[in-house]
DNA sequence: TTTAATGTAACATCATTAGTTACATGAAAC
DNA sequence: GTTTCATGTAACTAATGATGTTACATTAAA
């Protein structure tokens, strides 16, 4: 199975165009994230129809950032990317007549459950802003570092 | 991505096994399941290098489990399959240089490896007995049930 | 010796993400 | 207005990995 890896790109974008303040380009943050401008547009496209950047066209054009960093959480973006999966592991069939299979998907799907109600309030636990302020720690960390 | 689902199929296989007492051939237990009797050699194969099954040959052989249903738990059995990835979503990239990627895996590992300890705990609380415990409450209430 | 079972390699199928090409559309620069 | 630079989007390709299937060797009992 293929990963998605969609919400730590947006999130890599993301923090790069924070960091500016003029608009990126499709081109410049495929660079930074190492992959294909229609990727990123394909992606952040749909930030766009949730309301969180802007993209403008021709000359001067480009992604921005549209929303309050402090108000957006891991947990919406993973919404707006459309709740993919989380888990790679799962049961056979949701709907088995059987009920060895039922007392085993009950058991599997207990634990799952669990996990993901945490995982899910982690995400909501975390802002852009905290990333961004969590990036500005490492830069910090180190020029004062490399100065030494 | 296609889900794993070979630990749900394991478990069904094992419960049915428990609930007889010759062994079960690849082909009972693959129409248990609805796959392919090779699928099931394949991944009882593992259980088997594992001393949790036992595979005989030739007339009468058949699959029989080997080991105490109260010491095998879920998360031996997810072990003895390979410990396959469980989440479906990750980072695009486990070794960046770039520091804001950096603060993006910090921020997403954190909430994954809580997710997978918890997840894993629930599958260390759960074993074949309990799941064998949970079938014969649903047979029961399903007679009961039934004659009403 | 026949028959019924596992063991296993090799290949096919299917699903899904990511990457790529091609072209239409829109907006600013000149 | 025409050029240029950017996004918007459809369609196709590649890569990955679980699952399904075929084929055949091996083993053990009838």
């Amino acid at each position: 199975m293929k990963r998605d890896s969609r919400l730590s790109a947006v999130l890599h974008a993301l923090l790069h165009m924070a960091e500016r303040i003029e608009p990126m380009t499709s081109d410049e943050l495929a660079q930074c994230l190492g992959t294909h401008p229609v990727v990123v547009r394909r992606t952040l496209g749909l930030l766009r129809e949730a309301g969180l950047v802007a993209a403008g066209r021709g000359h001067a054009g480009g992604w921005r950032i549209t929303a309050d960093l402090s108000s957006v959480t891991l947990r919406q973006l993973h919404e707006v990317l459309g709740e993919p999966a989380l888990f790679a592991v799962g049961n056979r069939d949701e709907n088995p007549g059987c009920l060895v299979e039922q007392a085993v998907n009950a058991a599997l799907d207990d634990a799952f459950e669990a996990a993901e109600a945490l995982l899910l309030e982690r995400f909501a636990a975390v802002t852009l802003a905290d990333l961004a302020a969590d990036f500005a720690r490492r830069h910090q960390a180190r020029r004062s570092g490399g100065k030494r």
